[in-house]
DNA sequence: CGCGGCTTTGATGTTCATCAAGTAAAGTGG
DNA sequence: CCACTTTACTTGATGAACATCAAAGCCGCG
């Protein structure tokens, strides 16, 4: 884990919420406020229960959101990538985080102090209005997402999750699978195995060719087909 | 003071809210501003897709929040009480609703023009922070009940909810359950035939008596065992 | 090179939806 | 007020969807 501490907000969305509310002054200010972590691959950015401090922001990367469910395995609640606010679910309702976090690839995180956010949106009323509505529209996402996820079976629930996959995450009918065959259940609350046979099973369909985690999207009509059906 | 008077907020938990951070002055031009509205058992307050016009607050009764599938059966999100905001998903985050809303009993429910509530974010800092938190601890319960939800199985699930009702909703082991056995049903994702399956069970087990809507938790040791074994 | 984790496939049993059929309760019109 | 429809509730039988168990191949890594 490097810990950086550069002023190189360029580039960075998160300069973009601020710079509609925030005068240049601030901005620079918050700059250098500013830490910037990078995590590798499986490396956990957050642990459930642990006392919450910053308002974090994915620079770049992909990380779930997940609790834990014994010692075998975790339950992922969600999974975010660049420009989400990570810590969402639990930063403005209590003090301690309720999900835990960690990276599926390299990630970089830049946090800000809580306390300067919550003074933020003190002094600044159209800071707290862009705020509240982006972090609104996260929380939507999260709650439609699972909420579609549980009303479709198994093979819905894949040829939806590959589908998002594609269309929101990597914008891209051909992708690396960022989770591995377990993690995928864990995520749509399914066992390993029959992800993989269904896997298999769109594989033989001609709808994906799989390659390991490669993924690429054949017949994308039967899939969202498959995916509405439920 | 005499202003203040005239208004019949009294007793209204949305009051208090807003007193931690509003004047007095303010508080009684809120009050004027103010709609409420009663609505029958059964009564739509709000269809899918429809503007969003107000900000919503239930002061009294019972809702479900739910989405239209097809003619035959809804899908129910979550169930809110006295003191919920009601319009919590989509206010902040889009125009319209995403989701209908009737009435489970006699509801009244406070309605704010949307505009006034965004003026107030932008003009008092203290208010935007504790609506922020109140709205973050609301959908943060909605998608911890539904994540809950979806990784147990009928069983768990009926005790789970059960339990909520006696214990958050109405506070009581003795309770009438506000839904029908299909609307319980459509709330934690499972056929009617079922939940009328394992209410039996629970009452041959007697973990539950039941007459009608009528439910008194005998054992709820037990119960919430089964809650938790999932 | 062998150990542990990830992946895959098949066989078996459990959980649950669906279908069918019947009873009770609640509204509706003559 | 009673026949009549409609809606909610209930139970049982059957089959589909899915978890679990078992076994084996694969691959990276010490």
């Amino acid at each position: 884990m490097n810990k950086i501490q550069t002023c190189d907000c360029e580039g960075c969305h998160l300069k973009s919420l601020f710079f509609e509310s925030l005068g240049e002054i601030d901005m620079g200010e918050m700059c250098k406020i500013k830490t910037e972590k990078s995590y590798y691959k499986g490396e956990i950015i957050v642990e459930e229960g642990t006392h919450i401090q910053d308002f974090m922001y994915l620079k770049e990367g992909l990380i779930k959101v997940y609790q834990r469910n014994g010692e075998i395995s975790d339950q992922i609640i969600s999974i975010a990538g660049p420009q989400d606010f990570v810590s969402i679910f639990t930063v403005f309702s209590d003090t301690h985080y309720h999900y835990s976090m960690s990276a599926l690839e390299e990630t970089t995180i830049c946090s800000i102090d809580l306390s300067i956010i919550k003074d933020m949106i003190l002094k600044n009323g159209k800071f707290a209005i862009i705020l509240l509505s982006r972090i609104s529209e996260a929380t939507d996402r999260v709650i439609k997402l699972r909420f579609d996820i549980s009303r479709k079976q198994l093979h819905g629930r894949i040829a939806y999750v590959l589908l998002h996959f594609a269309d929101v995450i990597f914008k891209n009918t051909s992708f690396d699978l960022p989770l591995s065959r377990k993690e995928f259940g864990e995520f749509i609350g399914m066992t390993t195995e029959n992800v993989i046979r269904t896997l298999s099973e769109f594989r033989k369909d001609k709808i994906l060719s799989i390659n390991g985690k490669t993924i690429n999207i054949i017949n994308s009509e039967l899939l969202r087909k498959i995916s509405k059906a439920g």
